[in-house]
DNA sequence: GTAAAGTTAGACGCCATTGTCTAAAACGTC
DNA sequence: GACGTTTTAGACAATGGCGTCTAACTTTAC
């Protein structure tokens, strides 16, 4: 039997960048369909027509079934995490206009690892099939929202230490910025429908102005900044 | 050909009962079975075993799967709506000792309408199957979730009015309430868990306790209340 | 150009599931 | 006990998906 899994060591230039692109389609329509389907709705049939590509060429590059669906959660959690991770990394980290520039960063938490392709993917498949496959779900958990969760308290400490915040339990505090960052998406968010810039400005605006009321220092009132904003419609 | 639909009409007394038991134990089944499977991956054999009830008694109730699937989401629908309207028909109507009787609520709310089968199974049903079945899910969304915020909204509205709360906008406030009371239950709510009592108090205190910092009245400082409470471990 | 590898369409067996049908059994009423 | 209804178990055809196989085709390397 010759050994398909791994024949892109002995491969050269072309073929590789040629098969690297079937896998990649393959991956992405599989992603597409699981996600609409779930993984006992999804045929093979259909995901090689949404790739353009042949039943049998994603037999030849994965097995079975389910060591694509495998596969598929693998590459999106890695895609995830990476533009988590990447995310994180623009915190603000000085204190002027705090509230502005955590509302930029809601917004971009919201609609980088949320509100887009994977995070609906990743939330859809942990809810109906994270019984199925409890290990690859469990990575997940902890490499996507344990990670976020402990990052953000992590950030919220330093501003507290600087006397910017008043927090008693930072792990609180961080569960709590997320949940007040997606009080106003709740409903999107189930559905699987994609918020305008417009909404996602409106609801972190709204979850910031909240956080900071109750985690701001007293004495630091803003002048002149707009009110809470109008709620989003629908 | 019969009219196997509405039989119980010309039924008497036991006979009709047992109908009912019957129809019951089949929706209860399915519901465990939908759920745990989805619409695709549930077999109707499996429902019919869960119900200790033969595959024939099932087709003969609900003439399809597609039917017994919109009969078990109306039924459960109806109950989780039951529920919540119970639930809020206990918001805490004066204003003594605010922050425990609005923890108490929350621990209610999330206890009877968020964590329990009947949110579980709507919440994991509507991301499942929410885009194949629009207009059932519709009907959820705006007396689920929608009721939920337009009350809430109208009580806070209440307390505002009193002075009790300080609030710009009612429905972002409800909202951010019900988000703030989900903070730290997120993770099990989306793994389908089932938090503690222990679990529940903690995350309504650590929500109510931030709400409250945000919406309370800013020379209403309590005297002696517990701090924030530590974070729920996982 | 040739050879090797990857890709394709289609046919195929297999299995699970849906939904129907039938005859027998259980149940409740009279 | 007789009767009508419901329930049951099992057989049944039809469907559709999975995974395999084959023979032809395309791409790439040399």
């Amino acid at each position: 039997m010759k050994d398909r899994m791994t024949p892109a060591v002995r491969m050269t230039g072309h073929t590789q960048r040629g098969q690297c692109a079937k896998r990649m389609s393959i991956l992405d329509a599989a992603a597409d369909v699981f996600c609409r389907q779930g993984f006992a709705g999804a045929s093979i049939d259909e995901i090689a027509a949404v790739a353009c590509v042949s039943r049998q060429t994603i037999y030849n590059h994965y097995r079975e079934k389910e060591t694509l669906f495998v596969a598929v959660v693998e590459d999106v959690m890695n895609r995830a995490n990476a533009m988590l991770f990447s995310v994180l990394s623009t915190f603000p980290a000085n204190a002027d206009n705090l509230e502005d520039e955590l509302t930029a960063f809601a917004v971009r938490l919201n609609k980088n690892c949320i509100c887009n392709h994977d995070g609906k993917f990743l939330r859809k498949l942990v809810q109906t099939e994270g019984e199925r496959y409890p290990h690859l779900f469990e990575s997940w958990r902890q490499q996507g929202p344990g990670k976020l969760t402990t990052a953000l308290s992590a950030l919220f400490a330093r501003l507290a230490h600087k006397g910017t915040l008043v927090i008693g339990d930072f792990d609180v505090a961080a569960r709590q910025f997320v949940a007040l960052g997606n009080a106003d998406l709740q409903m999107m968010i189930l559905l699987g429908g994609t918020p305008t810039d417009e909404e996602l400005e409106k609801a972190a605006r709204n979850a910031v102005h909240t956080f900071l009321k109750a985690y701001g220092r007293p004495d630091a009132e803003k002048a002149g900044h707009p009110r809470q904003l109008a709620a989003i419609s629908g």
